[in-house]
DNA sequence: AGTTTCATATGG
DNA sequence: CTCGCCATATGAAACT
């Protein structure tokens, strides 16, 4: 078996649209977003979209992936590439500084013509019981946008994106959200395999039996008496943070907070079970019973992902909290019989991409090691892994005080170039300016400069105390992170996309997706090709990103009957 | 009664 | 002198 195909030398571009009856219009464009030819009307668009994918694997533009592919999935038809306007649009405004403006379409549109522009429609979740209904559901409003305004938007788009800063970079940005979109619809109505047994013999394990009632489980219920108990009281509930502190009070501990690490510096008998009274109750409420039922079905977990739906470019979730499965839940994630999950890590990714995009070739050269961290050590912290790995962290986090700063100063010495990146992406966001990341995302607009209408302090500057000096030190912060996570986010769907392209017509397919992580359901012959291909598509989004770079992205790869068992 | 914020947990 | 990023989800508490 082999994964993995050429790629033709000039790609067809297609332009779709639907209308209200399972129709639309086809166009066939040119290289600057022209058309190429007549358009073409068809009364059942998901098999002549079948025809054409089989026939040409066109790349398809379409307004929103979102809304047309789920319902060409559901008909059985799966898109190599496409091109969505609506996430498009969105990478658009965000460099042109006008973050926040309508993306759809209709708003292009009506931008480039100069009529209203509408406002982007709620987009409601699909139901979980999706599957009946119009093959495309029919917009309650006027009919969408015909297939000329499309085109027209399109090579608009063509244009802007050549206008930008680095647009052969901007090329993949829009290549790899786009591709999101259509993995992260592909990947939801695929699910991830979920044995509703196990996941029940770990609650039993955990909380002991449900109560019939609905009230809390066994043991949440012996824990809260014990509880209770130890503070000499007839009752109390653990989960009400007031309740906890008064009780503490009462028998003469005083706290800021019931935070777990706060309770942890407390000697008394009652510690240890509200602290296991916590975790128990988290996995109860969030991940319990109530929580299988709603949305696990077919032996799958079926979450919604929301590419893009994270400012940094991250990908976020609707429902179901698919990207905080607590670990000792995973354990339910088990592959069906004869066939294994492929888990890929990307270790120490954002340090990683720190070092790619600063152009700190001393930096470079450490993360050209298996453990960049270790190699940071030897070369300026005197083998010192962990203070190494607070001093990276808290330069691309924004640490300024506690025990890492000393670190910090090693680093800022020893690093300069890469210190000063993230320096400066702090300094441009505190004055209320706009970064990118490496590929072009721009990060949203912030408020007010810090230096204007601000009262002078006794010594003539700003006071650093003052609400605005604090918003502006937090928006330091927030693009300081933003030039790496957001990086760190476009290497992963590069990634993702080229691995979906690897994995195309075989059986394997890709099941989760988080931030930094992906996992494979394929048969246990063909795991170790899939591996293969994982790692060849980390190095494949290495070259497409970073060029010629010493820096290296390695992935922890473990392959497993159960997602718990992953290293 | 319904909505918003707070506190706390989970994930990266 | 305060000072670590991005999220989602829950129930309690505080609002309207």
């Amino acid at each position: 078996m082999s994964y993995g195909r050429g790629r033709i030398a000039s790609v067809l571009v297609v332009g779709v649209v639907a209308d209200e009856r399972g129709g639309g219009v086809l166009q066939a464009l040119d290289a600057v977003g022209r058309p190429a030819g007549p358009a073409e009307p068809v009364t059942d668009l998901a098999a002549a979209v079948a025809a054409r994918e089989a026939a040409e694997r066109p790349r398809w533009v379409w307004g929103s992936g979102a809304a047309l592919y789920p319902a060409l999935l559901r008909a059985g038809v799966r898109l190599d590439r496409c091109h969505d306007v609506e996430l498009t649009e969105g990478l658009l405004l965000g460099h042109a500084g006008r973050w926040g403006e309508p993306r759809s379409l209709a708003a292009a549109s009506a931008r480039l013509t100069g009529g209203p522009v509408p406002p982007d429609p709620p987009r409601p979740p699909e139901p979980p019981g999706h599957g009946q209904g119009a093959l495309f559901d029919a917009p309650s409003g006027p009919p969408g946008p015909g297939i000329e305004t499309l085109t027209q938007v399109y090579a608009d788009q063509l244009a802007r994106i050549a206008a930008t800063t680095h647009p052969g970079r901007f090329r993949l940005l829009v290549a790899a959200e786009s591709a999101g979109a259509l993995i992260a619809t592909e990947m939801g109505a695929a699910g991830l395999p979920w044995r509703a047994d196990v996941h029940d013999a770990v609650l039993a394990e955990l909380l002991g039996e449900p109560s019939p009632v609905g009230g809390p489980p066994r043991r949440l219920a012996e824990l809260a008496a014990r509880i209770a108990d130890a503070f000499g009281v007839r009752q109390l509930h653990a989960d009400s943070p007031a309740e906890l502190l008064k009780a503490f009070a009462r028998v003469g501990v005083e706290l800021p907070n019931t935070r777990a690490w706060v309770l942890r510096g407390v000697e008394h008998p009652a510690v240890p079970l509200v602290l296991e009274y916590k975790e128990l109750y988290r996995i109860w409420t969030a991940h319990g019973w109530a929580w299988r039922d709603a949305w696990v079905s077919g032996g799958r977990f079926h979450p919604e992902y929301v590419p893009g739906g994270v400012v940094s470019g991250r990908w976020a979730t609707r429902g179901g909290g698919a990207l905080q499965i607590p670990k000792v839940i995973r354990r339910a994630v088990m592959a069906d019989p004869g066939w294994r999950f492929v888990v890929a890590d990307a270790g120490q990714l954002e340090p990683r991409v720190l070092a790619a995009v600063s152009g700190d070739a001393r930096l470079a050269a450490a993360g050209g090691a298996g453990d960049l961290y270790a190699a940071l050590a030897r070369d300026a912290f005197a083998g010192d892994r962990a203070r190494a790995k607070v001093a990276l962290l808290g330069a691309m986090y924004g640490q300024t005080g506690g025990a890492a700063v000393p670190a910090l100063a090693v680093l800022r010495r020893s690093y300069p170039t890469a210190f000063g990146y993230v320096e400066a992406a702090a300094r441009t966001g505190e004055a209320g300016g706009l970064v990118r990341s490496w590929l072009g995302r721009t990060c949203p607009p912030g408020g007010v400069p810090v230096t204007d209408g601000d009262d002078p302090g006794p010594d003539g500057g700003v006071d650093p105390q003052s609400p605005r000096a604090r918003a502006a030190r937090s928006r330091g912060r927030f693009t300081r992170n933003f030039v790496i996570q957001a990086t760190a986010a476009e290497w992963a769907a590069t990634l993702l996309a080229t691995l979906r392209t690897a994995l195309a017509g075989s059986d394997a397919e890709l099941v989760f997706f988080q931030h930094d992580e992906v996992v494979v359901h394929c048969p246990a012959g063909q795991a170790d090709a899939v591996a293969r291909a994982v790692g060849a598509a980390g190095e494949r989004a290495t070259a497409l990103l970073f060029g010629d770079t010493p820096v290296r992205f390695p992935l922890d790869l473990s392959i497993v009957d159960c997602y718990a068992d992953a290293a």
